[in-house]
DNA sequence: GCCATATGGAAAG
DNA sequence: TTTCCCTATGGCA
C-alpha cells in the first residue's frame, strides 16, 4: 500500500515513456469515459506530488490516488487485460501496457484542478521543496505532531508508516504538540524523511521498521506501544521517545 | 460469506 | 469529530 515513495517511483518508471502515444482503455468499465478522450493522446508529462500522480495527455490532466488498496504495474501488452483494472494505457510500440487497480481517484482534471492540489500540499520531501513553511505551521500548532505528519496540508507524501519510522529516528514522542517542537527536531524530522523516503524510492519498499506494527523496539529492545492517533495507529517506543 | 482492518482522504456536522 | 467512500485481505464462522 502507497505512501508518497510508490508514487514517485511509479513517476520515474513512468518517464522514459514521455513522447509515446497510448492506447487507452477501461476493462473493468468506470473509466470508459475517460479512456475514450485519453486514447491515442501522447503523454507530455508524468509526475508525482504527495501521493498523487500526475499526467499531462496533450493538455488533458490525469489525476491518479490509490488510496489504501490501489495498484498500478506493468504487464505484458499481449497479454489479457485483467478484469479488474480500470485504465490500461498500452504505448505506440506495444512495449508494455500500465494497468491501474482499484484507485481512490481516477479522473480528468483541468489545469484549475491540477493548480488547485498543488495549492492545497504541504512541500514534498521528494520533490526537494522548501520545508519552510511546514516548520512554520508546526511550530505554531497545538495538534500534536503525529497528526501533522499525516496532514498533506502540512507535508505531502508521509503516511503512517513514515510518521511512526521518522518520529522514532528522531526520538520525538508522535503525541507531542506541534508547538514544543525544537529547530533541531523539526530539521530532523525533515531530513530523516527525505533520507528514508529516498531509499524506499529505490527499494520499491519501506524496510528497516523500527517501530511500526513491531512488538519491540528494533533499537533499544524496548516495549513499543501502539494507539490511536489522527484517526491512524500510531506506534512509539517510551524509552527512544519520551514524551 | 461476513466482518474487521488497512500504509488514504473528504464531506458532513 | 464523526461518517462515509474506496477495495483488498485475512481471520473467522
Amino acid at each position: 500500500m502507497p505512501e508518497g515513495h510508490t508514487l514517485h517511483r511509479l513517476a520515474e518508471e513512468l518517464h522514459p515513456l514521455i513522447g509515446r502515444r497510448f492506447a487507452a482503455s477501461s476493462p473493468q468499465g468506470r473509466f470508459a469515459a475517460g479512456a475514450d478522450i485519453l486514447d491515442g493522446r501522447r503523454l507530455a508529462a508524468v509526475e508525482a506530488v504527495g501521493k498523487h500522480l500526475l499526467f499531462d495527455f496533450d493538455g488533458v490532466v490525469l489525476h491518479v490516488h490509490l488510496g489504501m488498496a490501489g495498484s498500478m504495474f506493468p504487464s505484458d501488452p499481449s497479454g489479457a487485460p485483467r478484469s479488474g483494472v480500470r485504465l490500461r494505457l498500452v504505448d505506440e510500440k506495444e512495449e508494455v501496457a500500465w494497468n491501474l487497480a482499484a484507485p481512490t481517484r481516477c479522473e480528468l482534471w483541468s489545469g484549475d484542478e491540477r493548480r488547485a492540489l498543488f495549492d492545497r500540499l504541504g512541500p514534498d520531501p521528494l520533490r526537494g521543496d522548501d520545508p519552510g513553511p511546514a516548520f512554520e505551521r508546526i511550530a505554531r500548532s497545538d495538534r500534536t505532531i503525529g497528526e501533522l505528519l499525516l496532514d498533506q496540508a502540512v507535508i505531502a507524501g508521509i503516511g503512517n508508516v513514515f510518521r511512526a519510522e521518522v518520529l522514532h529516528r528522531c526520538g520525538v514522542h508522535p503525541s507531542r504538540p506541534g508547538r514544543s517542537l525544537t529547530q533541531a527536531e523539526l530539521t530532523c524530522l525533515w531530513e530523516t524523511a527525505i533520507t528514508r523516503m529516498r531509499r524506499a524510492v529505490r527499494a520499491g519498499r519501506i524496510d528497516g521498521r523500527s517501530v511500526y506494527q513491531q512488538e519491540t523496539c528494533r533499537r533499544c529492545g524496548g516495549p513499543v506501544t501502539s494507539w490511536a492517533l489522527g484517526a491512524r495507529t500510531a506506534y512509539a517506543c517510551a524509552a527512544c521517545q519520551p514524551r
